[in-house]
DNA sequence: GGGCGGAACGTAAACGTTTTCATCGCGGCT
DNA sequence: AGCCGCGATGAAAACGTTTACGTTCCGCCC
């Protein structure tokens, strides 16, 4: 009763199913009158089709599931702002799960995808080969984000993280002329934060060999950075510049340098990687290793789109690296003091 | 072929479909040892449920639709975050829709919702009621955030806007003992900043007859924020404390103030109002009023997920206002003594 | 005038589940 | 021995669409 179905379109209208259903998806074979009166009566009785009995005989949800780990921070929101934009241009819809506590956890709300979505866009630092494989529907195209594997089986976007570091750590090494530069690194278990560590390691061997090596482990969120800020001012022993693996630990870590006193660039210098939003906000407006994220997101979704409209699997899986810059503000101490000219309000 | 189906499980396991159902879904009426036997055949065919077929039947996606105006900014995102937490916590999945350039945008997102989700969240400034009639399914359970309608057909969740902007006011002109405070407004067709407007002129009203009213149209961006900066360097005349609607446009006017050579507060203090995260990290850290925003999307989600428990519809929808607190900060110019509440509406 | 082609429309089969109902076998009770 | 009840199972209906396939009707050409 509540619910207006198609039959009662149909009814209501003296005409069959099928014809309410050729009037309204604008499909011929249907007059022109009929249509009129078909749409009339559809739009008193306030019709709305049911998209899971469509999509089940259909085989379209016009829906795309994203799958991450957590929905903590800025990069989270930049990356599914981007991954929206562009399905929103696609006429697409989003799925998004960010269960992803245990790895059942994230099993499971894969394999309630099936059915309810016509892609997958995957970020998940513990989504390995197998852990894909059993619970990803067969023939569910799928592009996968920041993912040690590395095109096989599926299409990878990943951000240069090893150039970045290795970029900022050279930065920090032969432009500002630091030679103790700590790192506060990501959870160990992350593929970024070990990309990022290893390129921290390598430039650190090439433009500052014998310097001394200091990592933090830190876990991507602004209380880790903070904690680790911390750390360095009991330490007794300040190095001369902090790269943190990421904008948010980095925010963290300068709040804790504040709050203990130390001057930021003067005594200690402190950069970061993501260049989330809120980085050219911060004081001193914040000197990190520019990723588009919301064009990572764009291009992943767009990656998948191409996935869906090519019907025959022609299409080769590959792996793309999205280039970063680095960003120079005033946190690294290589510009004069307060002066803020790139930051331009977007 | 390549997707394999209930029908497959059943004749690889030799029994019926219904006994796989039965025996997947732990509905009783299988022996111990058929069931074992049905599960190894799934997962050795790695089966996995339509979503589609199964929520056609059972009446149930375990899916909720958000209808945002946008994403872009702290407040949205943290607020997916509350409702994304929430909904993990009971086992639903999240359908995001940004889509909201037009009305005839929203209006198709809208309906195509109907057979995906059990019920919705809508946090759109132009859903009044007759967009809502004309384009909600009868009878989908819904929660309106930050609505004007005022709980007539479906529970409401709004901020206390009024009681955060007098309370602000009162704190700059009282506490402060400011009276040249000037408002960078948002969008006029915006409820949430219809509503501040009102709180921050009836307590200029009350606590600063006479001084000057002054109001600068914004759009709740950063860059917006920005220009009303700009634009209040530009008139040579400063107000002693610029109130922003919200945090995004703070942080603008902050950055155009500090570019200009204003000592902020010592010249002019700002606050903001939602407390978004990035609030406490600007410098000088932002007084604001503070909106649980993850709170605010919670409660949303559990008093949808209430209605979609309540079978009957005894449930009365009512309007909530969740109250928010004034945090003090250094921006303003007082001492950090701590939060003042606002009475909670009920 | 009879056949023919095509447009408009209806009938019914699919899509992949869940669930009701019937069937079957079997053990215990009278 | 017959009956009853019950647990396990299968057959089939239902959910609301889309779409392949008939059917009807009309105008047209030979």
């Amino acid at each position: 009763m509540t619910t207006v179905t198609i039959k009662d379109v149909a009814r209501e209208a003296g005409v069959s199913v099928a014809s309410v259903s050729r009037a309204l998806n604008g499909t011929g074979g249907v007059t022109a009158e009929t249509e009129k009166r078909i749409r009339e009566v559809a739009a008193r009785l306030r019709y709305m089709p049911h998209g899971a009995a469509r999509s089940l005989i259909t085989r379209r949800t016009h829906t795309i599931g994203a799958l991450l780990p957590d929905m903590y921070g800025e990069f989270f929101s930049e990356l599914i702002r981007g991954i929206d934009l562009a399905a929103r241009a696609r006429g697409l819809h989003l799925l998004v799960s960010s269960a992803h506590d245990g790895v059942d956890d994230g099993a499971a709300a894969l394999r309630t995808m099936r059915g309810r979505v016509d892609g997958m866009i995957i970020l998940s630092p513990r989504a390995d080969a197998s852990f894909l494989h059993a619970n990803l529907p067969e023939s569910l195209p799928t592009v996968l984000l920041n993912s040690p594997l590395r095109g096989r089986r599926y299409p990878v976007l990943n951000i240069d993280n090893y150039g970045g570091a290795h970029a900022m750590v050279r930065h920090l090494a032969v432009t500002c002329g630091y030679r103790d530069i700590a790192l506060v690194a990501g959870p160990q278990d992350n593929f970024d934060a070990q990309q990022r560590e290893d390129g921290y390691r390598a430039a650190m061997a090439e433009f500052a060999p014998g310097a001394p090596l200091r990592v933090i482990r830190g876990e991507f969120t602004e209380e880790s950075g903070y904690r680790a800020g911390r750390e360095l001012l009991a330490s007794g022993r300040l190095p001369r510049a902090v790269f943190a693996a990421n904008d948010m630990m980095a925010i963290g870590c300068l709040l804790a340098l504040r709050e203990g006193g130390v001057d930021v660039p003067g005594e200690v210098a402190v950069t970061g990687f993501d260049d989330i939003p809120i980085a050219r906000y911060v004081t001193p407006a914040l000197t990190t290793v520019q990723v588009r994220i919301v064009d990572l997101g764009r291009s992943a979704l767009e990656r998948l789109a191409a996935l869906l409209d090519a019907t025959d699997q022609a299409t080769t899986p590959d792996a793309d690296i999205l280039g970063c810059e680095i960003v120079v503000r005033d946190s690294c101490g290589a510009r004069p003091h307060g002066k803020t000219s790139t930051n331009k309000a977007r």
